[in-house]
DNA sequence: GGGCATGATTCTTG
DNA sequence: CAAGAATCATGCCC
């Protein structure tokens, strides 16, 4: 391949001969028949490559089949291969054989433990439940958004697992395209097995650097959607009416001293179908707030005052006669 | 969309 | 450690 440069070189330097500007070696040692032998030499050549160009294609066709059926070709290209392996093997033979990525182990286990890398369904159900968990148990109301939780997590699933599949068949495609066309000029150049393997193993890196990418994305996406579903600020929920009547009942008729027990608070979670820890949030919020402004709360307050008293004035009428019924218009001050 | 209400969280305090 | 206080983030109403 590279003999024609080389000739090339070797015709201006001869062609030159002879000029006073010539290094010294080109002139000495040929001797002066010499230099005729050596004009007539690069005749033949000039006079080869002239040839090789009117060829016609036919005939370039049929001396290449020639060389390729050629005897000793294989023995050729079996050496040649060698050569190539030793010298590739020097250069890069270090950087071969590299551990598993611990990055994309990271993300493989991530993806496995959310559910979308897993086998089909139930990991889903595994993070929902985990939700479900940091959500405090507050049940009832929140099945839905586990649905709706579960919809978005199969659907990054879905998105996530065409993506691959497209990768894989892409990087399929791609390798056979490239053994297919090594083996065919493996018939012209020297190309051994182990660098196709080599080549393969290069286009699978590179396509799983691409998957790394895809898994990198697809656990963002999760996270994201883990910390919207899990993050109990963001799913409060307002307490039904009933419930907030109940712990306004209960605070106003305990204006005194509105530090309800831990029975209480469980007899109030109960009532009011929430946590007690709810409740006692509640009670912290009710407390500080109230304070801060009571006369915001006042006609709230005065409102519950009068409706315990009613409450009490019907239980007094049912039964015998009413112990100290609380007046309307002292915030209900029972005392305790 | 702005502003207030409200449940939850976090930090401080006694 | 529980209550207070401050703050956050969302819900809801106008």
């Amino acid at each position: 391949m590279d003999e024609q440069p080389r000739l090339m070189h070797s015709h201006t330097g001869v062609g030159m001969a002879g000029h006073p500007g010539l290094p010294q070696h080109m002139q000495e040692g040929t001797g002066g028949t010499d230099g005729d032998g050596r004009k007539q030499d690069i005749g033949d050549i000039l006079q080869q490559i002239m040839t090789i160009t009117d060829q016609s294609l036919d005939e370039a066709q049929a001396r290449k089949h020639a060389l390729n059926c050629h005897r000793m070709k294989p023995a050729l290209f079996n050496v040649l291969c060698e050569i190539k392996e030793k010298t590739v093997l020097s250069i890069r033979g270090a950087q071969e054989e590299e551990p598993p990525d611990p990055q994309l182990m990271r993300l493989d286990n991530m993806l496995l433990a959310e559910g979308v890398s897993g086998p089909e369904k139930g990991g889903g159900s595994a993070a929902a439940a985990a939700a479900a968990a940091a959500s405090g148990g507050a049940g009832a109301d929140n099945s839905a958004e586990h649905s709706d939780y579960r919809a978005k997590l199969s659907q990054i699933r879905q998105i996530y697992h065409t993506e691959l599949e497209k990768y894989e068949q892409a990087c399929n495609e791609f390798t056979t395209h490239v053994m297919n066309l090594l083996r065919e000029q493996s018939r012209t150049r020297p190309i051994s097995p182990k660098e196709i393997e080599r080549m393969v193993s290069i286009i699978h890196r590179k396509f799983s650097s691409i998957q790394m990418q895809l898994k990198q994305s697809t656990c963002e996406a999760v996270m994201i959607l883990r910390s919207r579903f899990l993050d109990a600020r963001r799913k409060r929920r307002n307490f039904n009416k009933q419930a907030t009547e109940i712990l306004n009942e209960y605070f106003y008729s305990h204006l005194s001293n509105p530090y309800p027990s831990e029975e209480a608070k469980e007899e109030l979670a109960k009532k009011c179908a929430i946590t007690v820890a709810q409740v006692s949030n509640w009670f912290g919020n009710k407390r500080i707030r109230y304070k801060k402004n009571i006369g915001k709360f006042q006609e709230e307050a005065n409102m519950y005052a009068a409706r315990t008293a009613v409450n009490a004035a019907n239980a007094s009428s049912h039964g015998s006669q009413a112990n100290s019924p609380s007046t309307p218009n002292s915030a209900g001050e029972t005392g305790n």
